[in-house]
DNA sequence: CTTGACCCTCACATCAATGTCAGGGTTCTA
DNA sequence: TAGAACCCTGACATTGATGTGAGGGTCAAG
């Protein structure tokens, strides 16, 4: 099948699945017309990546698991892996490290808000205490 | 004084300074030969400036607040300004979305090393049955 | 007069995956 | 045989703040 089928089958635009094959992920024959020519295997392969860049993983984690037969079968039936799933575990740390970053952004600028409104509120009372007088 | 000293005081680097300044966040005066002028309000805008991105804040977000005057105090002695406030505000409910994509990826990903690892456990259980027939 | 520490501008690189042009060829259908 | 729908390559844009380098002035101390 062409390129266009195989986008339209796995869900993503014909770009990604040429970016796919522009980070060696996929390998796809030629036409004599020089059409990319897609078999089942890709259908399946291209559906792996694009679930693994999903879930957070990168194109170079997932460069590293290539040539393991990791990407070739639907990623709940081959759960055999090690290489995939060292790689997806260092990823989740990572993703818990930027979480954390996020947090404690969060924690600072909510810091700030507060104290910011308290001292509008305070303020407040200034010139309340002003008036009263 | 100039961009060097300027800098070193306020912990940025020149780069960073000069940045400020061409997102329209500092103006400073030019000497004779060039070279940029910068006073002791310049070391407060660009202390706060910093302050303000490192809590996660934008430089679009700080520009939308100068001409307030909200930059030219320390930021904690300086409470009332309600433009930073509804910024700040804004910018943690986008802190939050942020936080929560990135938990909905940690989740995903996590499931899916979790299904991993209950199948190969599954499969070395079937390999053990093998092994004891 | 030279060395070194400053300063200037301009501009490309970073990270990641994808969108979107431009300029052109192929294939199928009416 | 024309047009629609597909395909090709190559390249620039996006996001945000900063690093880095080239190529070149300025100035003070020695």
């Amino acid at each position: 099948m062409r390129i266009g089928e195989l986008a339209r089958r796995c869900g993503v635009s014909v770009r990604s699945v040429r970016y796919y094959e522009q980070q060696h992920l996929i390998a796809p024959g030629r036409a004599a017309n020089g059409y990319r020519e897609y078999d089942e295997l890709a259908v399946v392969r291209v559906r792996n990546i694009h679930e693994l860049l999903d879930s957070g993983l990168t194109v170079e984690d997932i460069r590293l698991s290539i040539d393991k037969g990791c990407l070739d079968e639907p990623l709940s039936t081959l759960p055999r892996c090690p290489d995939v799933l060292r790689v997806a575990t260092d990823r989740l740390g990572a993703l818990d490290r930027r979480i954390a970053a996020l947090q404690d952004l969060r924690g600072r600028l909510a810091r700030q808000l507060l104290a910011t409104r308290s001292a509008m509120a305070r303020a407040e009372e200034t010139v309340a205490d002003e008036w009263s007088r």
